[in-house]
DNA sequence: GACACGGACGCAACCGTTTGCATTAATGGG
DNA sequence: CCCATTAATGCAAACGGTTGCGTCCGTGTC
């Protein structure tokens, strides 16, 4: 029922190939058949199949985002972000989401291998092998995550995760617990080893609890343990988590920051609303994502897949650029100074 | 580079159409042959171009979905349940999001016309006349919004608004504003049309303010507006609003639910997360999800606009089921009763 | 033993585009 | 006036699949 081109050139008279140019290479066609091309085609409400399209050119001008789980908050501005620089660049983002599910992923990326020009992969959950594995069949960019020969665009939550630990040093706590994300995670690995190495140093202990779920429900599960810990400090593995803690914690009557101070991870709008606000590591969310558009639509401008080039033999300069963005400590009112010590309720 | 079905004939001997009908009508092959080619196609890493398939087919086994604003958190469960739904009927769902911008929302669903069989417009801020429009080219169902001879799906906030007015009727409050939604909205003219009934039948005066951006900021920018309007209660346009408003109100002395009350809608995983816990009007958004799709997967199972069909001579039968989802009232803390007159600070 | 029948597979057209090349007409230079 | 050049367009082969139809062969029936 909609319009081919073959209707188009019907309708003005001309060979298809002459529709098809004035709309991929009008500089090519005469200016007076031109606009009665574009005439008809406005007439019929023609729209060129970019699928066809993409058959033949190899390039489909959409890019794949696949993120763990887009209910958390973290994600939508990224996405925002990706979405609006891909615009630009008269792309389009297909956003799926994995439900944190590392088979789900896998799925997810052959599935749209295919309709993409390249993949964005956030936050994955797949192992590391899997991932060179899958930027064979698509080419890949990989954010908040560092694979070797890939390129990825990671933030330096190593460095926030110090950061907040040295804040809550500073504050005088020497016990610490770390709330751990899934498993899988690159960020909870980084996370974990700098936070530990920054305890260490300031002659704190730092308690490690999971790895979990990382949502306000698994940080709300963690309450009881918290409080049986003996900490006077969480740093959790996200905003969300420690959102859910604080709640938990509120529950069994234990007051944030009073009693315990509490750290997230992400700076999500939300941490702004919560009460108390949230002192936590922002990340660059919107940055990521726009930087990782371009070193996508960069790599495959590089490297064309075009169904008729002649092979690319471009070589295997890939291009792996890796970036690694800041974090920064943002503290509000979560954090305060550690209580007194034997007015607890912990007994410890 | 990747493994074409060509390949796999080549190297299983046999024609490519046995390769095609191997993995779309088994039962038409030898399963000797069978298992030949499925094993020279896993060797090679061969995976069927649903593009291409999609372009003699004429159907591509995906759905778009598009969303008004992906970081509202009223979308989210709307879209992970669409996914879950579509997942089983084995469709992938493409996710994209306009930014509340009637124009892109019209230029992403002619970009997605062509790559998927339908499109869910979830929310939309097009005109009625633009949306029937649309709908010639590419099967669609109309979340959250009603428009004649189209198949949609809707929440009763009608009904939600007339409960939240009732409820603050009950506690009282005669004085009440309604924060309205965007330009565009179906839903913001219902909550309005409904609320102003309820008011009315109570006795009440209703104030409307907007129309505003459903956001926390749109909601905050309120909280002078509302202060001098002198109202003891206020129904948002959405919980994000709702939210944004108390803590402008805050920020301005005025307490919730002490000085003020306020109603939210939706029911989003915040509003419970807030200080006071937002009483609110919850919306089945997962269950619009699923209905959504199964409708669109409904509607263009009877309609196949298959290459070589011959002609949807179905008729004009077009099923447009319209179906209403029920709205529940959910107390929380964000109201109570009117405060006793005269102590405020409004003067009036 | 002729015949109908059905199972397995090959053939080739087709989906809606793009694009290298051939063709044609118009133009300019010598 | 002829030839080379260029601009504008047509031609047809791709891209990676699907599918109606035809062919071939083996089997069972009368």
């Amino acid at each position: 029922m909609p319009a081919t081109i073959r209707d188009v050139a019907r309708a003005s008279g001309v060979h298809i190939s002459t529709v098809s140019r004035t709309f991929s290479a009008p500089h090519l066609v005469n200016p007076e058949t031109r606009v009665r091309v574009l005439a008809c085609a406005e007439d019929l409400g023609y729209r060129p199949n970019r699928a066809a399209r993409a058959l033949i050119t190899g390039r489909t001008h959409n890019i794949g985002l696949i993120v763990a789980d887009i209910a958390n908050p973290f994600f939508p501005p990224l996405i925002k972000a990706a979405e609006g620089q891909a615009r630009h660049r008269d792309y389009h983002v297909f956003v799926a989401d994995t439900n944190e599910d590392p088979v789900a992923e896998e799925d997810l990326v052959h599935a749209l291998a295919k309709q993409v020009d390249g993949v964005l992969l956030c936050s994955p959950r797949m192992s590391n092998s899997l991932i060179e594995q899958v930027s064979r069949e698509v080419p890949v960019v990989v954010i908040n995550r560092q694979v070797a020969g890939l390129p990825c665009v990671m933030m330096d939550v190593g460095q926030g995760a110090r950061a907040a630990i040295e804040h809550l040093l500073g504050l005088g706590h020497r016990r610490i617990a770390l709330l751990g994300g899934p498993r899988g995670s690159w960020t909870a690995r980084e996370m974990r080893r700098a936070a530990t190495a920054a305890a260490r140093g300031g002659g704190a202990e730092l308690t490690v609890l999971g790895p979990n779920q990382p949502t306000e429900t698994g940080g709300g599960a963690l309450a009881e343990q918290v409080r049986r810990s003996g900490v006077t400090a969480v740093l959790a593995y996200n905003d969300l988590m420690a959102i859910g803690l604080i709640e938990g914690l509120d529950a069994l009557g234990s007051r944030v920051p009073h009693d315990v101070s509490v750290v997230g991870v992400d700076d999500i709008a939300l941490s702004r609303l919560t009460r108390p606000k949230l002192t936590t590591v922002a990340t660059p969310t919107a940055v990521a994502g726009r930087t990782a558009v371009d070193m996508l639509l960069q790599l495959d401008s590089d490297a064309p897949r075009g169904a008729r080039g002649r092979g690319a033999a471009t070589g295997d300069r890939r291009t792996t650029a890796q970036v690694m963005l800041q974090t920064e400590l943002v503290v509000r009112d979560s954090t305060g100074p550690v209580p007194a010590p034997g007015r607890d309720g912990t007994g410890a």
